[in-house]
DNA sequence: GATATAATTTAGGCATGCCTAAACTTTATA
DNA sequence: TATAAAGTTTAGGCATGCCTAAATTATATC
């Protein structure tokens, strides 16, 4: 069993990604300072949960993955629970979950999955991951990187920035919605699309957050 | 803020009543040596959370019972909406329960009450504090001190108890069902009752558990 | 009322997980 | 390639909250 602290360390290596990741980002992204990254990662390494190289950064094995995604699973099945129940908007589920993650026992994490129908994806289209840690759903496009004048499904959405999400929201940028790039910026990622037949500018920040499929 | 250490000791405390509570007491109810109780008493003392004499016991300030009221409410509204939502069984509710209620934020146990349309009571029938420590429902009868051959309404069963739950559920004595009492033992609180028709001989522990109205 | 027993508190330790400041590597720049 | 800057680690501390063992106080018994 984890304590919460190293739940958090092993998402957040999880979610930095697969490569090597610097102590300074992951002291960062956990609000926490370098040295008590270090001091973490060094436990977290004894303990064959992640492969550490000093000075060069840390990543998860494959036991740590596994963790992680244990956490990432209980975290979107909660965001998907509370949506589906109290109807929270989705910038408030993110914060929820985050607090209540922690505290699911793996029989009411079965119970709620049960309820849910074992859902695929959360309320913002991230992939939930199995009970063992599979994830089906690993085939969505980079907006930024889609082709011009297709028909494409929004699919995934950003779960923790409150303010992009907002502005996602106003426009209709939601999963399952459809959308057309109508053209896009010479130098960026910069598009404009037409979503509900409204042409909408679509800067490179949203367009590198948000996951669509061809339909 | 609190701890998750300090809310269960003032909700230890409060369970315990409203009399001065022995440190042993406190330490078992916890499953901490009296050591630790005597110390994690005196920074409730000091933070004006508990009346504490030393070597007499402790017990809630006005502001401790306010604090401990709120970790019952949280308590109360997770094992209603988990009952609610999931149909758990109201053997599992109390232990989920009590790992979710320090993580619930004051907007979601919010949302919570709201969705569940404010309620007075949970599953086991125990009155739900208001988010101001209100209690409305303080007039049950413990089921051993009841009169005899009176229709009686089952109000509150323990919430902690698996084995006596078990019991009561498969009895019928759930809350709102009736029951009257039939005869009462020369000694103790035993009794024998008539529940769906049935008569069941109840013995003194469980009476002691069980509170009623007279309907 | 003295004394044995039980309850409580104090003293000293330990694990977790955070911090700052200083020492040490690595990387970038002149 | 030497050196400055940036990033990382070590060292030493602190708060929380638990423990055991020893000292203290209260209670029960003779």
């Amino acid at each position: 069993m984890q304590s919460m602290a190293r739940e958090d360390y092993l998402k957040s290596l999880w979610k930095l990604g697969s490569k090597n990741v610097a102590n300074q980002e992951l002291a960062n992204h956990l609000g926490v300072t370098p040295a008590s990254a270090t001091n973490m990662i060094q436990k977290l390494s004894k303990e064959g949960l992640v492969d550490y190289i000093p000075y060069k950064g840390a990543s998860l094995t494959g036991k740590g993955v596994k963790e992680a995604l244990s956490v990432v699973r209980r975290h979107r099945l909660l965001e998907s629970f509370l949506s589906k129940t109290l109807g929270l908007s989705r910038e408030d589920l993110h914060v929820e979950a985050e607090r209540l993650e922690h505290a699911l026992s793996k029989e009411l994490e079965h119970e709620i999955a049960k309820y849910l129908g074992n859902p695929i994806r959360d309320p913002h289209g991230h992939p939930i991951p199995g009970p063992n840690g599979e994830i089906y759903t690993n085939d969505d496009l980079l907006l930024s990187k889609s082709p011009i004048n297709e028909s494409l499904m929004i699919r995934q959405v950003p779960d923790s920035n409150s303010e992009i999400l907002a502005w996602l929201e106003f426009n209709g940028m939601v999963p399952g919605a459809q959308i057309i790039i109508v053209s896009k910026n010479q130098f960026d990622g910069g598009m404009a699309a037409n979503i509900n037949n409204k042409i909408i500018h679509i800067s490179t920040t949203v367009s590198n957050l948000v996951y669509v499929s061809i339909e």
